[in-house]
DNA sequence: CGGCCGGATGTT
DNA sequence: AACATCCGGCCG
């Protein structure tokens, strides 16, 4: 089977749904039902908003990744999705318009991992394993921090996950800083990647935060800070007040939790976007 | 330690 | 699509 007729197929089994409007057709991905919003207007221009079966996007042309994946993991969801035979089959997504997405052949050979924003682990039946593959859920990460403390990071939230029993997560790229590199001359490289987590259960929601260089360890930093430095409106419909979420629990070396802003270097740091 | 998992690579 | 191989982390 070549390429193109896989790519066909597979446009052929995603029945995706794809909205413009502030309503989100798939709200059962969102606390509260309520997307993830913009606020710094600059990420705002060529973005589409995306569900599938097992999480919802929205994507931008611009950087040709997400600028956030969300999903609603229950501990239901991750027995289901622990038993699943996975495969790769990536894809570029036939529902971004192809002059601002990402390829398969903006990857070859670049150096850097096809990083999933929401996990393929995450996902409990072969549809939601499928469409997770779509490089329209990707981001260019650094290999070692794709297999190595970004993999640490989402196993932390699974089991995060199966404790608390019902958990919202948000998770994308950061552009930060004036010196973005291009991946294939297309596909913007994040400079960080962030998984942000609402337990409405308690109350209680926090963020690790990853630089996307060799080496990095992920910080923990509150939703708000997260926000300002994202640009987005993580849970719109979360009152800012809900307490932070103790992760270095969960088995995670992320050391202190410290406020990112206090970080040489990241104070001033503005997104090029 | 070995075996498994999850993500990625390359070849056919 | 299947397969071999790699890797780091985790578990018994």
């Amino acid at each position: 089977m070549t390429l193109l007729t896989r790519i066909l197929l597979l446009s052929l089994l995603l029945a995706p749904s794809v909205v413009t409007a502030e309503e989100s057709s798939c709200p059962e991905h969102f606390a509260g039902g309520q997307a993830p919003s913009i606020t710094n207007l600059k990420l705002s221009p060529q973005t589409r908003d995306v569900c599938y079966s097992g999480y919802a996007f929205k994507h931008s042309g611009l950087t040709r990744t997400p600028l956030y994946s969300a999903e609603h993991l229950t501990s239901a969801r991750l027995l289901q999705a622990k038993g699943m035979r996975r495969h790769s089959t990536f894809f570029p997504d036939p529902n971004i318009p192809a002059a601002g997405r990402a390829e398969l052949s903006h990857y070859a050979h670049s150096g850097y991992d096809r990083g999933h924003v929401a996990p393929s682990a995450d996902m409990p039946d072969q549809q939601s394993q499928q469409e997770c593959f779509s490089l329209a859920n990707m981001v260019p990460q650094v290999p070692e921090i794709n297999r190595g403390v970004w993999e640490k990071v989402e196993k932390s939230v699974r089991k995060m996950a199966k404790e608390r029993g019902d958990i919202y997560v948000v998770s994308g790229p950061l552009f930060m800083g004036n010196n973005i590199q291009l991946m294939g001359g297309a596909v913007m490289v994040p400079t960080h990647t962030f998984k942000a987590i609402y337990d409405p259960g308690r109350g209680e929601s926090g963020a690790y935060l990853v630089d996307n260089v060799p080496g990095a360890q992920p910080t923990f930093i509150s939703i708000a800070e997260l926000e300002k430095l994202a640009g987005m409106n993580l849970f719109p419909s979360v009152a800012k007040t809900s307490k932070s979420v103790a992760m270095n629990a969960q088995g995670m070396k992320a050391g202190k939790p410290r406020t990112y802003a206090g970080r040489r270097g990241y104070a001033n740091a503005k997104s090029t976007l």
